[in-house]
DNA sequence: AACCATAGCGGAACAATGTTCCGTTTGCCA
DNA sequence: TGGCAAACGGAACATTGTTCCGCTATGGTT
């Protein structure tokens, strides 16, 4: 009795139809089969088509194409995010835990067709998009960057935004461009965050930590 | 007679009718308000609104958007070029040289709304406008780079193509977002080039030359 | 088992955009 | 002044995201 109070306050019955159910986890798949084959991008037509539903089925399940993406790659956004602290306690200093999880990071983003593309576009269709990855990954960020300031390995006074845009603005593009090579720019940027004669090198002999290999 | 004959051959005769001529500086003027106004994806209809023609002018003198917005940058970018030899001429080193001219790129980037955006874009729309940045960039860029190497400044295996795009990248959007600062992440950039405990600061003592201010 | 309220569905329709097409206008030369 | 080809204007087409609404079918009820 007191369960089924509390989950009759908690959220609101779960009971939808059964179609909708099932329309809901195929769209899903379809979507991300979409976007593996045509990028973050594929036309919501498409995306009906291959679920075999009509368009306005696609919108009352997800509002927006944003929700329709932050749905499909949910899982693997919490994922980036959760590993953010194991970084920092499996790494030897806090700068190569920044340098490991941003690799993450960027994994996240080339291997998705268009995603950092839409990050960053300023189309107010992507803002769900974009407030979910600051939201989930902002904090993240920030307490690596903290944790790396702290020791004195980097500048302390970069933002965790503005880590997070460049990094993800050296993603846009990277997967349909053999000759652009976004993992390597952004060890460079994440290399140019290092004090510069600073005192930095605190834990150990000089270039041995933080040079993350390739 | 020859001359006439050269002139047939080497090009069209200018002589286009005086509406022609008119309605193509108009059009000029008039995108580069509506990319000032509304950024450089300011709809064609609204460009022919201001210039007061139909849309189908547009197209004649331009044959699709891309060639509009070069026509409006051209200036700019040939003297972003053009400041490439420049800057290797003045500069204490060619590190410093580099870090120079990507500055002067970076401000062509910047203050124009959408250009970074549109250069990344892969949309088949803006091909032209790409390939002209890079035709007239990927030169002087490898240039520098190329002289930097030799000085031992930098590392020597990143591509002219692979800088242009980073930083290219990296001031996408940053003309509309007050938190994020692109010369800054540009500058970590191009501080992680230089080569760590390499044969570096050959010039100078060091820390002087290289770092360069704000 | 039949019934029906309604959650859910399908896809036509709307808005915004780049681009093409073609009938009409107009500058220029004879 | 007459004529013709260059140039023009804007309707029309294609491609998107999104909304709307009449219809279907699901699941509880009788």
């Amino acid at each position: 009795m007191e369960g089924d109070e509390v989950t009759d306050m908690a959220e609101r019955p779960p009971r939808r139809r059964a179609d909708a159910q099932r329309n809901e986890k195929t769209l899903l798949d379809a979507a991300a089969a979409a976007f593996v084959a045509s990028g973050i991008e594929a036309p919501v037509r498409d995306i009906a088509a291959r679920a075999g539903v009509g368009v306005g089925t696609v919108y009352r399940h997800f509002p927006t194409r944003a929700d329709l993406v932050v749905a499909v790659y949910r899982h693997q956004v919490e994922a980036c995010a959760e590993a953010g602290p194991a970084c920092l306690a499996n790494a030897t200093t806090p700068y190569a835990a920044l340098a490991r999880w941003i690799d993450l990071f960027v994994d996240l983003l080339v291997t998705k067709h268009g995603l950092a593309a839409a990050l960053r576009s300023d189309d107010t269709q992507f803002d769900a998009l974009h407030s979910y990855f600051l939201d989930r990954l902002l904090p993240v960020c920030s307490q690596l960057l903290d944790a790396a300031a702290g020791s004195g390995e980097i500048q302390a006074d970069l933002a965790a935004y503005e880590l997070l845009r460049g990094v993800g603005n050296l993603c846009i593009g990277a997967e349909s461009d053999p000759r652009y090579d976004a993992r390597r720019l952004v060890g460079l940027l994440i290399a140019g965050l290092r004090q510069p004669g600073g005192p930095a090198e605190v834990p150990a002999e000089p270039g041995q930590q933080a040079d993350k290999p390739g």
